[in-house]
RNA sequence: GGAGAGAUGGCAGAGUGGUCGAAUGCGGUGGUCUUGAAAACCAUUGUACCGAAAGGUACCGGGGGUUCGAAUCCCUCUCUCUCCGCCA
């Protein structure tokens, strides 16, 4: 969530850097400026009746006290008058809050003055490319079909019980699996992150709170019985433990991770993006958030980028790092930066992480502050994948096989137990 | 799922119709004392909105109602706790 006066005092801006996101906002900013106008005016005037009432309530009280019961009654009627007005008066102003909330709460976040202009992926700025030599004329399986020829995932039974796009994982399919979330975490935690396990549903506040509603509505599964939200990333419950505080600065940044499954309905998907272990509609991710000083944050964007570039090279992958442009960036990014890795089966980059700072988007409608020397304001938040699994898996699979079969990453051993899949 | 009890400031806990944004204790912050610390003592200590400021308004789980006036009475929702049932 913007904020109307930030938005008041710096309006030229505002407008010219959201177009580099939405290019139709314009309209929308208006109709907030000129709603916000309108709750000013009915609350100056409901506060203006209410002081009166509470005046005349007090004299009430002291007639009464001293007996006086004939001019109470004049005074009453007086206090019914003004309660008429009142009540007018504030359901007018609640309305309008409710209509401005309304709109506020459709404005995305502004982006950050470094993000490239652009519409779409293609115009994304790749800031750096570490690749590896494959063979020229090794026929590649693409992640598919060797984990059906290794028995390592069946995809069709996934089908069977769930649908496609959840895929049951077996043998030593599920033992890698079980092994990278624990790798993960484990380099998190050394980083100072500390561990937790959330909430895999969530309520419609805390979709709220990280953005995901109201834009992601639709791509979040709904259990509409009880009104929850399968969560979409783990970033949802993590930012959402600090709703409503206002934290010590002395404990920010800070660091927390978690591995959850993660839920997306990834509707209108179709074609050979969702081949494989491409699209999942549920997947396990590991997740990195820092809550931090304002000053601080993009000092620790940068040290998330270094530590997910880390998990990469530990894996042996080729990977190449993408600064968003406007049009890519998601609703409540300031910035964000995407780590791909190569995948030479299906000759592709394909996107294993997304490291944003949000500012104080998601502060402000999660309400997360901090209180320094009597002044409060709102924290930043950032996140990142540290990483999700199921891209990494594929490139894992396809970019190590030879005729004798998949060589893990050294990394990976002391926690798979193997290092060949044959 | 059934029965009952409850929800007040960072925490604990008073307050049952007016002067209550709210006693008191703990905690936090600043100070006095001390070589330093502890203890003791003194002061201070919620949030949001409007306003240049003075100041005003709202908020005692959420929403609604009664009343001239509600933390206090009524309705409703949510959550928590206790007991019973069910259950990994």
């Amino acid at each position: 969530m913007l904020d109307i006066q930030f938005i008041k005092k710096n309006l030229e801006e505002t407008i010219f850097r959201l177009k580099k996101k939405k290019e139709d906002i314009e309209p929308l900013i208006n109709k907030v400026l000129n709603l916000d106008e309108k709750r000013i005016s009915f609350q100056k005037k409901s506060n203006s009746i209410q002081e009166k009432i509470n005046e005349n309530s007090k004299k009430i009280g002291e007639l009464f006290k001293s007996n006086n019961l004939d001019e109470v009654e004049n005074f009453k009627i007086y206090g019914a008058k003004l309660k008429e007005e009142l009540k007018i008066i504030s359901e007018k102003e609640k309305k309008v809050k409710q209509e401005l909330n309304f709109y506020c709460i459709n404005i995305p976040n502004i982006p950050n003055s470094s993000v490239p202009n652009g519409k779409s992926e293609k115009d994304n700025l790749i800031e750096k490319t570490e690749n590896k030599s494959f063979l020229e004329n090794y026929n590649y399986l693409p992640h598919w079909e060797l984990c059906q020829k290794y028995n390592l995932i069946d995809f069709k039974k996934g089908t069977e019980i769930s649908g496609s796009g959840f895929p049951l994982y077996k043998d030593k399919g599920a033992i890698i699996q079980r092994s990278l979330i624990n790798f993960f975490i484990d380099f998190n935690t050394k980083g100072g992150y500390e561990e937790y396990i959330p909430p895999l549903l969530v309520n419609e506040q805390s979709a709220l709170g990280t953005g995901n509603l109201p834009d992601k509505d639709g791509q979040m599964y709904h259990v509409e019985k009880d009104n929850l939200y399968l969560i979409p990333t783990s970033e949802v419950p993590l930012t959402n433990i600090f709703r409503n505080e206002i934290i010590n600065p002395k404990k920010l940044p800070i660091k927390i991770t978690a591995y959850t499954p993660c839920f997306r309905r990834e509707a209108g998907s179709y074609g050979k993006n969702v081949r494989g272990l491409n699209r999942l509609h549920q997947f396990d991710k590991v997740e990195i958030v820092q809550i931090t000083h304002p000053d601080e944050s993009y000092k620790q964007l940068e040290k998330m980028i270094n530590h997910v570039e880390k998990l990469l090279i530990e894996l042996e992958l080729p990977y190449r790092l993408v600064k968003l442009c406007g049009g890519d960036l998601s609703f409540s990014s300031a910035i964000t930066y995407d780590f791909e890795v190569y995948s030479i089966a299906q000759k592709k980059w394909l996107e294993v992480s997304s490291i944003s700072n949000f500012e104080t988007f998601q502060a402000k409608r999660c309400n997360i502050k901090f209180k320094l020397n009597n002044e409060i304001n709102f924290c930043h938040t950032l996140n990142g994948s540290s990483l999700a699994l199921p891209r990494i898996l594929a490139a894992i699979l396809e970019n190590n096989q030879s005729d004798k079969g998949i060589q893990l990453p050294k990394a990976l051993k002391k926690y798979t137990g193997f290092e060949v899949i044959n």
